[in-house]
DNA sequence: AAATCATTCAACGTAATTATTGAATGTATC
DNA sequence: GATACATTCAATAATTACGTTGAATGATTT
């Protein structure tokens, strides 16, 4: 365990890296921090874990250098601390998607035949919102819908969908997203949508994607 | 633990993945097979570990779905599954290379000042491959070069490199590679030869990345 | 069929990981 | 300064990971 040769090392290194990204709860965290920074408190709360928890996981990833923590008042808030890091987690996210038949199926199973719900690429979506062609809806809670999203989007918080669905038109596509390309609520939504006859789709990724990809984001009210 | 929720069963899969590269002497199994199909004990050889060990190793990267293997005759030969595995791994270094310090640090330490090694990129090698301006040197071993190599390159063993350094030709650039970016031998090969008063540089990939960008690779003897 | 050889398995001890609990720390507010 | 509150620390217990050893498996060769 002593770092006698440089190889080894660097392999060390490595490897603590991936290691902080060997968890179900700690991918969960660094999904929501790909949403922009949040407090301890805030993630303990999205991921109904106690707080303490949140705090050892926050920094067993501070330690390993994929999230940075900055005091704000009485919170701590917490961010990744590069791109690369949500390009490591896209990476390996891929891996499972391709290797993986069990996400295949789990993917199956729970969202219902996801091939009929073919998502709409990023470049196509930017295409028709220039048009006007499209509804947008943001199907995340408000609080983050608050701190960035989509220009013209709703906020259609997927708890309160099934009571807004008569205000849709039926006439026009409905597009829905929410944090990527695993998040669950805009299959959710999507179901919901096409259960009452409406035309609906999902965007191919989240939000982290679209900023990424350097597009536009609306945000504040 | 139980799979309840596909979010959750969605994340442990990525998590197995990520916890899978979380070790140090398993992401050296990754470099070695990133070369092309092993035994396990051509990897026990190479890496001076016990065959139980390695094979161990083998079996749980297996289990996550990033190495596959096939048996041949006696042997089970190994390779990684997919390129995904291979741009996985190569994020995962990206983080510890932008996040840690440490890496940094241990990369200058070890390898006397990485500045004055500045690598020549695959591109411009391939450039002044065609006008015929550079000797390319192979410094990993011959068993590994005999199955793959750069069009043009001669074998010199890191462990050869000594007795050698009188068959080059002091005009003449030498761009040394091995098996990848942080792979030791080259910076050795070209500490050494810059000691006899040579120009040498280091690829700044290695085969591998090579490979992976298209580029001819010239195989047997 | 016996021998050989690569690989895997089984069992063991040690170490690391994870979640949980309650106390401690440090900052802002009254 | 006292209080409230977010975060971290410390201690515990359960689980899993890791490396080592020697035996078992499975395919090839003699």
């Amino acid at each position: 365990m002593s770092i006698t040769n440089p190889k080894q090392a660097l392999y060390e290194q490595f490897a603590m890296v991936a290691k902080a990204m060997g968890n179900a709860q700690r991918l969960e965290v660094i999904e929501h921090l790909a949403q922009g920074s949040r407090s301890v408190e805030a993630l303990a709360a999205k991921m109904k874990l106690p707080t303490a928890n949140v705090s050892q996981h926050l920094q067993a990833m501070r330690r390993a250098g994929i999230v940075t923590s900055e005091r704000d008042g009485r919170f701590i808030n917490y961010r990744v601390s590069d791109e690369s890091v949500l390009a490591a987690f896209a990476a390996v996210r891929l891996v499972a998607e391709r290797q993986s038949a069990e996400v295949a199926r789990v993917v199956h199973e729970w969202f219902h035949r996801r091939d009929e719900m073919e998502p709409i690429s990023r470049v196509e979506l930017a295409k028709r919102m220039k048009k006007g062609l499209v509804t947008i809806i943001d199907v995340r809670p408000p609080d983050e819908f608050q701190l960035g999203h989509l220009p013209g989007a709703i906020n259609v918080p997927i708890s309160e969908i099934k009571s807004r669905l008569s205000l849709f038109a039926a006439g026009r596509d409905i597009i829905a997203y929410c944090r990527g390309p695993w998040c669950v609520m805009s299959f959710e939504a999507v179901a919901q949508l096409r259960s009452k006859g409406l035309s609906a789709r999902r965007l191919e990724d989240g939000l982290p994607e679209w900023k990424a990809a350097g597009l536009p984001v609306e945000s504040g009210l």
